[in-house]
DNA sequence: TTGACTTGGCTAACAGTGTTAGCTAGACTC
DNA sequence: GAGTCTAGCTAACACTGTTAGCCAAGTCAA
């Protein structure tokens, strides 16, 4: 039933997934198809299947990839941080703004969980549940929030002179401190 | 420079808008072809390009549309309202629920502002700047919350089990209310 | 050393995508 | 009636992911 056990990926694979990598992050979702991947790696794009069972697989490795990568930067934000929901919103738009391409491919669709590396998702998720004192509503609200924030600059839907620190900071203020139960 | 002024679309141009509207809302953004959309009109692929210069004005056709929609169903949601962020917020998620690939296509990539019906992003806003009584950086905040919670519930990105009903009552507590200058 | 098997390439091909060029039947207009 | 415009058509191009089947080179056991 489940489509395909990740399998631990070969010394080639891991080149591919690399090779991959780079094409997204330099030049964008579209430009990341199996002949172009191929061409950078010298090769023809079915060669490509003898390595990795097919594309959802391969994005699957570049998500499980940046989730360990996000799951250390966030924990370090967090690690000591007066404010931690503060500095780890920081830490997430970074990472975002860093990496636009990767961040779309993480967060725009359904996530084929049967393909990711087993627990990286909650090791991404981790540092914010912390942050917030393992509250998981409140953990769900900062995450839409960062991630509406994030996503919402990254398509240019916001007014181009938009003050977005002030967003920010304000919707971070509301979530910061505990909800005082209702009189 | 201007890519096209868009034109006030022909009779024949709106059937195959709303077939368009048909099919993605039917079967989502994959089956959205310029083939599958002429089967259904009884027409060649090429055909339509009589009537609409290409793919990207259909999509932004449809996002007009919807953009006006959203801003009638906004505006009387908020109107009478006795908290008008929490009955947005309600018709918000109404809204994308009902109509979730149409949601996506609005939301998921950088609009063709270019090609929008002049106006129509503004309309839809306006209900919320009202909600929060013209504070935009509340609004950008509050936007940001209710897309974020809005797209990850359609992604599935939330843990199966999760109370997302609270978590929209957590982001809207504290982002309801003014800030109060700091101490 | 030889034979068998595996690995990792390859070409050719298929069905699908958006889109363009060029043709034409019919309707409308002077 | 002649000319022009409309709205359809087919054929084709350059892409996409993916499969089938071939083959050279390497590995390994008898």
């Amino acid at each position: 039933m489940a489509s395909s056990a990740p399998e631990p990926p070969s010394p080639r694979a891991r080149e591919i997934v690399a090779a991959a990598r780079a094409l997204l992050e330099e030049q964008g979702a579209d430009a990341l198809s199996m002949r172009r991947l191929a061409d950078r790696l010298g090769i023809r794009a079915p060669s490509i299947y003898k390595h990795l069972p097919d594309k959802r697989s391969l994005e699957a490795a570049l998500i499980s990839e940046a989730f360990e990568e996000t799951a250390v930067a966030f924990a370090a934000a967090v690690e000591g941080a007066e404010e931690p929901l503060v500095a780890l919103a920081a830490a997430y738009r970074d990472f975002a703004r860093g990496h636009p391409h990767l961040y779309r491919l993480m967060t725009e669709r359904p996530l084929a969980r049967e393909l990711l590396a087993p627990g990286a998702e909650a090791r991404a998720a981790q540092p914010l549940l912390d942050a917030v004192g393992g509250d998981a509503d409140r953990a769900r609200a900062a995450w839409a929030f960062a991630h509406g924030m994030t996503i919402l600059e990254l398509n240019g839907r916001f007014p181009p002179g938009a003050d977005l620190d002030a967003a920010w900071r304000r919707g971070l203020e509301a979530l910061a401190s505990e909800v005082e139960p209702q009189p």
